[in-house]
DNA sequence: GGTCACTTTTGATGCAGGTCAAGGAGCGGG
DNA sequence: CCCGCTCCTTGACCTGCATCAAAAGTGACC
């Protein structure tokens, strides 16, 4: 839980200087961007903001995990958004949220102004592509989700989201895992559910049944150990060579 | 069934033109898109790609319904897209299409081939300001359909649809209706449970059931009458006034 | 008008996953 | 060390939707 510090005047130094919404950005655009930023800190469980909250920002996240997610009033839940480091919060043109943000372990936010933000992207194109690009896998990732959600079953969405997060996993520290795997879990048995359109109860049956068959095994509560990684891609229902596309 | 006839040079003309990829085209950047346009047109029923298909093109839809899907290797089918009239179909940078294309009733596109439509996306604002808009809409979009497939009832799946349909339809037509509203229905039942992620059976069974609780009715086969909209409405189980941010 | 192909509806039955309930397991604080 | 809290697991039971099956439209074509 070490506060990780940044250098607020340091856009070099930035730990996802080369994938975020700046990551195209000449010296100059950093610079307009660095006028307009600031940082700002949530601990793991702290709402960032609720769905209809009016929101001056829009922001990177730096550090940590957040989800986005949708209620209904009688409480039933789906997370439709699951951010980690590099991610976009926000849209820009949009004064208020249109869903809650949640911080799933401590973040660190790097949020910048929102209009001057608006005014940055209409008037120099690297963002605004950066921004797209983003946009756009988001939407490719949404639509993953949406054959996970709506024709899987139960043990084939826990297969589905462990491969999910072991590949972002590998993704972020660029290591390419030779045939299996070891990943931290970041999500609670709640927060799963809610990912899957699940109950935490069958969350916890299928991970149960999935250790039992050796797709995988758990050290403590939340590492996870995946001996066979294409084993577990044949749980997910996916076709062989896998097409998720983030 | 008329085929609608399009004057090839003449983007004024164009049904589409205030709602689409290039709705906030200056007359010069309109130039550089008809060099590189044509039009194409699919029957009901027909294929427009394959998932994984070389693709080199994207398009504007002009007229008519199109769907996007993702198919298991075992059948099953999840529809990811629903593109309506003005609706952009391709992703630039992407070489192969990542899904299943299907016109559902007679289609029109606008087609740009992908080079040259991904050159002016790089040096004129306006397409990709107006494309980020579309695909940011797109994400909305997709994301309250993941609470809809994650966590609705069969019954609220239909109804959420229903509601989905009558306010695009007004929309289009700019018409707010008064109170009631009556709509033709798009889609096959196969489509809409593939849309819903239910069967086919099922989809019949609660239109059936919408039907004997008067909170709809049918006009043929194809054509909805809602009396009461928000009645509609309180069958989606969402919050009364309504967050559909389509 | 009759036939064929396809879509839709309806009924009967089964099961995956939800619901309700009761313990464990881990952990910070007194 | 025990208490109280939160998170997780497991069991017993139930229900909403899928599955299997068949009948009833619907409409194109001869």
């Amino acid at each position: 839980m070490a506060e990780l510090v940044f250098d607020a005047n340091d856009c070099a130094a930035c730990p996802i200087r080369h994938r975020a919404v700046c990551a195209r950005c000449e010296p100059d655009e950093l610079e307009r961007l660095e006028e307009i930023k600031y940082y700002r800190h949530f601990e793991s469980g702290q709402h960032i903001v609720w769905g209809g909250d009016q929101m001056d920002f829009v922001a990177s996240v730096v550090s940590g995990i957040a989800t986005l997610s949708q209620a209904m009033e009688d409480g039933r839940t789906q997370m439709v958004g699951l951010l980690l480091p590099s991610d976009f919060l926000g849209r820009p043109g949009r004064k208020e949220a249109a869903y809650d943000v949640t911080a799933v372990s401590d973040v660190t936010l790097c949020c910048f102004r929102r209009k001057p933000f608006e005014q940055l992207i209409e008037t120099t194109p690297h963002v605004a592509q950066r921004l797209l690009e983003m946009t756009l896998d988001e939407l490719d990732a949404a639509r993953e989700w949406m054959l996970i959600l709506g024709r899987k079953t139960a043990r084939e969405k826990i297969a589905s989201l462990m491969a999910i997060i072991a590949r972002r996993e590998a993704a972020l520290r660029m290591s390419k895992a030779a045939n299996g795997a070891r990943f931290e879990l970041p999500l609670t048995r709640e927060a799963m559910a809610d990912y899957l359109g699940l109950t935490i109860e069958t969350v916890s049956r299928q991970i149960s049944a999935l250790k039992r068959d050796n797709v995988i095994a758990l050290e403590g509560k939340r590492k996870v150990l995946v001996p066979d990684f294409n084993r577990l891609l044949a749980e997910t229902g996916d076709d062989a060579d896998g097409g998720l596309l983030i």
